[in-house]
DNA sequence: GTCTATAGCCCGATAGAC
DNA sequence: GTCTATCGGGCTATAGAC
């Protein structure tokens, strides 16, 4: 009788150069030693072995406390989800808003995208695991949360949106289709959350690079 | 006490339009009436809600079976999952290797790759709720079927591989970095397994043409 | 705030009649 | 090959001692 099997067990994910990334430091500054260490362990689940597939067993093992203990710091397993997937979205908007991202490659729409691009790819890559979690375990969220979650995604992809849109109002860019042209950007930076580890051979900032250039090229008179 | 909730049933996704694909034409021959029905229905609860959170009751429900009546047409709910992810790598990996496919475009490597990111492109696009399953849901299998899929995965990554390698050589396309844009082209075409639906703006051969003009561009001299 | 113990439910899979 | 009924066991979450 094959019960819901867990492909790797917290102690193996603990140490899986795989999963190291810089997650342990995105969690609100609200929040106490514990509560983040049991948002570490459950990030890390959650991306190996999905969401359904984690046991609220294993998040604690993770940080040593028995299972019971999760619910003094969490009322339930899916505002453990909730929490990892709403600080990850709300970091990534706030960090390709930021005008010291924004401005630090020169003025103009080819400089303003490419500033773009590199700063949501590289964070991507950066907090890979979290990242993976925000991607591509929201099946896993209630209805309600799920819609608090699309919300920021409308405005991340108007962001993109719009930095494509300029250039090729302005003439910097040429005449694509924004919405396919923006579909594909994303799809990039997204897509790394499958294949990523910080352990590869280009690191966030390197691959963020890239990907701006593929971008440019995308868009190019 | 919140139980594993799919967030859709088998009833709802049956008649939902972003579900709507040509995954039922996908299965293998010999396999009977009733073997297809199953998988459809798996295909698309897995698709929509993930392995883990779908039940046998809800693959059964979806064909207007009774639960045990699944046992008899596959041994567990893990070799369901097996049969839909080996025959869509086995699908998509025999597509694009054929002949007719590959030589519509002309001859040189410039075509040959516009028929490859095509063909692939449009397979995932026209079976997406089949290629989400495949692309997303691999953490359902057993340490050994992975393996296996792991093999077919890596055929189609050096068919990539090779055919923007062989541009880069013989000087049709500009001295790229062949890994970092193999990923990149493979990127575009997995991620649409995320958003794609039928009644979208872009058909699947639409959508190829699109993808394939990027890559082309990604690779310009 | 941590633990042990367990309630209460649901799940994958099986037994056995038809 | 389908059904009804159910087993065995794991799951989320809670109760209550310390």
């Amino acid at each position: 009788m094959a019960k819901r099997q867990a492909r790797f067990t917290a102690q193996e994910l603990a140490d899986d150069p795989r999963l190291r990334d810089h997650s342990s430091a995105l969690w609100r500054e609200e929040l106490g030693d514990v509560q983040r260490g049991l948002l570490t362990s459950a990030v890390r689940c959650f991306a190996a072995n999905g969401f359904h597939a984690t046991t609220t067993r294993d998040i604690a093992e993770g940080v040593g406390l028995s299972p019971a203990a999760l619910y003094v710091h969490f009322p339930s397993k899916e505002l453990v989800l909730f929490e990892i997937v709403r600080t990850g979205h709300e970091r990534v908007l706030t960090h390709i808003q930021d005008p010291s991202v924004l401005s630090a490659g020169g003025d103009g729409s080819a400089n303003r995208l490419r500033a773009v691009i590199a700063a949501y790819t590289s964070w991507h890559a950066r907090h890979h695991v979290a990242a993976r979690v925000c991607q591509l375990e929201l099946a896993g969220l209630t209805a309600g949360h799920y819609e608090e979650i699309l919300e920021l995604r409308h405005q991340t992809n108007a962001f993109f949106r719009d930095a494509i849109a300029r250039g090729a109002a302005d003439g910097s860019f040429a005449q694509v289709d924004v919405k396919r042209v923006t579909r594909a950007m994303l799809s990039l930076s997204i897509d790394l959350v499958r294949w990523y580890r910080l352990d590869g051979s280009d690191s966030p900032e390197e691959l963020g690079e890239f990907y701006a250039g593929l971008a440019l090229k995308m868009v190019a008179r």
